[in-house]
RNA sequence: GGUUCGGUAGCUCAGCUGGAUAGAGCGUCAUCCUUCUAAGAUGAGGGCCAUUGGUUCGAAUCCAAUCCGAAUCACCA
């Protein structure tokens, strides 16, 4: 068992016997001691003093003392410091966890298994990833992984927003522009290109209502007036009637941009076991909207539009089907929620979306579970912070965007000048010195944008680069490259039984022993930052261990085995932690 | 205006189910490579935790009000 949940409950169990009052072992806080006390864990002894009336001091000695009776070789000590009830945890216990801990068993299983799916990435087929994608990518992909490591069965789905309004934009302009160029007529990226014709369309259709406002229109009857509106207005409308040429011209130019995606996911790591198209899905929900009818949850304007009041909840009236019958984006979304649980049955959906939809998602949970769908409470909004720049937002009509295949490739060439002026790898094949440049660069990405709290917005200055130092990516690598090259030194036997236990080690033993309820944490709170702080201060406290002490040539064999296996641990722990981040670590760098 | 979320060091962020003297990283300054990788370590400096009031033995953390910022309140997706 956990020591942590050992000792809330022993607490519990003593507080029990000796003054028979009953305190769930949830309710006991255990802290680290603070390194300027005396001890390892901390139980804070106020919360109880008050409901037995009597001093912390007399309560901490006598709930002190039974603990040491109650665990014993494990408490070796206690003392009370102003209501701090202070233990000293046996060296004899770390030592047998450190010499039982086996690398790749580092979590246990959960018991209670569940099927959950993750929706992320979610892009428009009218234009390339950019900045904010990746962080939705990196987020998505790592709480997938984090709940697969805790033993849930994960699917991970991507809806593609190919159709509408603004994909006809882009559609028009090639039209009107390109003159039959191609992607590989101008060896670009399909993504690329055909998010230049989308930029392209929105320079046309400014210039046109400028033109039009300065002959006397006012600008919103310019925005509906200009001719290049109305012929993307025109074109969905072919496209609905499932116009030949119109669905032609789509497919042949959605296809360029997944070629140009396929690259971009396949660089970054994404990868989804079932990809949804919105073109397949917008006409989802008809069937929802009678049942919701006659369930009576829906009703029924004089204009024949259908709506739900969601006024007692604290939300609006909300349209879910068109006086002319179409669906909203609402019923779409309903009905796709539906169709994936049905397909695969999952226990809960997480949906990794922009926090500008806040307030569709509540309003989705709560239709869902009015319909009393099947898992509608297990509807999860994972709703994260637009990245900004220092300049503000970023905007892909105006291409003030930081584009993400620009950017991994700027973190990889960061990555390879700094990894040549160092010269450490001068033993590495091309292939192997490309692969090291990609897991670099792509670490720095990757932890930069994971490592803080998801659900805050976050800025990020393109002219300063992403750092390689401190609390990155490269520095958590850098470490485990660290041991891995002590370790094939030394060998990686250990036979002999240690015996005594210095404070650094002991402080690394209980570091590495947190890492379970770390990524309970990170799973509950769909939170992987938590996961990249830890993972942080593991590899910092190594470091400091690594300064002061020496591994291969240790003060005896005993001790030179005992952290040869501290050095193992703290290896798979990064290892296993920074996978989940989708980061590999490097064996040398 | 309603709702929701933010405001902590020069900058980027932890800490928020109330607990001991508020922590990291970057940047600044100073030390440490003839001993396991210096993408490292050690130290210094840097704070009215937006403001005010309340609850409490104890508040960055909880409550209320105020100020500032963002999102949303579409028959767009």
């Amino acid at each position: 068992m956990n020591l942590i949940t050992n000792l809330k409950e022993s607490t519990a169990a003593s507080l029990q016997s000796l003054y028979q009052v009953t305190i769930q072992p949830d309710q006991v806080l255990v802290n680290a001691t603070k390194p300027e006390f005396e001890g390892d864990y901390t139980i804070v002894l106020f919360a109880f003093v008050k409901q037995l009336g009597k001093s912390p001091d007399i309560v901490g000695n006598e709930l002190g003392a039974a603990m040491q009776k109650a665990l014993p070789g494990i408490i070796t000590k206690y003392n009370i410091v102003k209501g701090f009830l202070n233990f000293t945890i046996s060296n004899d216990y770390w030592l047998a966890y450190i010499t039982n801990l086996k690398p790749n068993e580092l979590i246990p299983a959960i018991t209670k298994k569940r099927k959950i799916m993750v929706e992320y990435s979610s892009p428009n087929t009218n234009k390339p990833l950019h900045l904010g994608h990746l962080r939705n990518n990196f987020l998505g992909w790592s709480i997938a992984e984090i709940l697969k490591l805790q033993g849930h069965e994960v699917v991970k789905t991507c809806i593609v927003n190919d159709r509408g309004i603004h994909i006809c934009k882009s559609m028009i302009a090639w039209q009107l522009f390109a003159n039959g160029a191609t992607p590989s007529s101008t060896h670009k990226k399909g993504d690329h290109f055909v998010g230049d014709y989308y930029v392209k369309y929105n320079d046309a259709f400014k210039a046109e209502v400028a033109g039009l406002v300065s002959g006397g229109m006012s600008q919103e009857l310019a925005e509906k007036e200009a001719s290049i509106f109305k012929a993307a207005q025109e074109m969905l409308l072919k496209w609905e009637q499932g116009d030949t040429v119109t669905l032609d011209l789509w497919k042949k130019m959605n296809a360029w941009v997944y070629e140009g995606f396929d690259v971009t996911y396949k660089k970054i790591g994404s990868d989804f076991f079932k990809t949804y198209y919105e073109s397949n899905t917008y006409l989802l929900g008809k069937e929802l909207v009678e049942e919701g009818l006659a369930k009576k949850v829906f009703y029924q304007k004089e204009d024949s539009s259908v709506w739900i009041d969601l006024t007692a909840d604290g939300l609006d009236e909300k349209i879910v089907r068109r006086k002319d019958g179409t669906s909203v984006y609402m019923t779409q979304d309903i009905g796709l929620a539906q169709l994936k649980q049905k397909e695969f049955n999952t226990d809960a959906s997480i949906y990794v979306v922009g926090d500008e939809q806040n307030y569709h998602f509540k309003v989705l949970k709560l239709i869902c579970q009015k319909l009393q769908q099947p898992a509608a409470d297990g509807i999860y909004h994972l709703s994260y912070g637009m990245v900004e720049l220092p300049t503000g937002k970023m905007k892909s009509r105006e291409g003030t965007v930081v584009d993400a295949d620009d950017l991994v490739d700027e973190m990889i060439a960061i990555s390879k000048e700094k990894t040549e002026t160092l010269g450490k790898v001068d033993d590495f094949t091309p292939t192997q010195l490309t692969e090291l440049y990609n897991t670099i660069g792509l670490g720095a990405l990757k932890f930069f944008l994971l490592r803080v709290d998801p659900k805050k917005k976050m800025i990020f200055n393109p002219e300063e680069s992403i750092d390689f130092h401190g609390f990155t990516g490269p520095f958590i690598q850098y470490t485990h490259a660290r041991i891995k090259s002590i370790l094939r030194k030394t060998g990686t036997t250990v036979s002999l039984t240690p015996n005594e236990l210095l404070p650094l080690e002991k402080q690394l033993a209980i570091e590495l022993s947190s890492f379970p309820a770390v990524v309970n944490e990170a799973a509950e709170n769909l939170d992987p930052s938590k996961i990249a702080i830890y993972t942080f201060n593991l590899a910092k406290l190594f470091n400091t261990f690594y300064a002061e002490l020496s591994i291969a040539n240790a003060e005896s064999d005993v001790k030179k085995q005992l952290r040869i296996q501290l050095g193992i641990l703290t290896a798979a722990t990064i290892q296993k932690a920074m996978s989940v981040l989708g980061i590999a670590v490097p064996e040398q760098m």
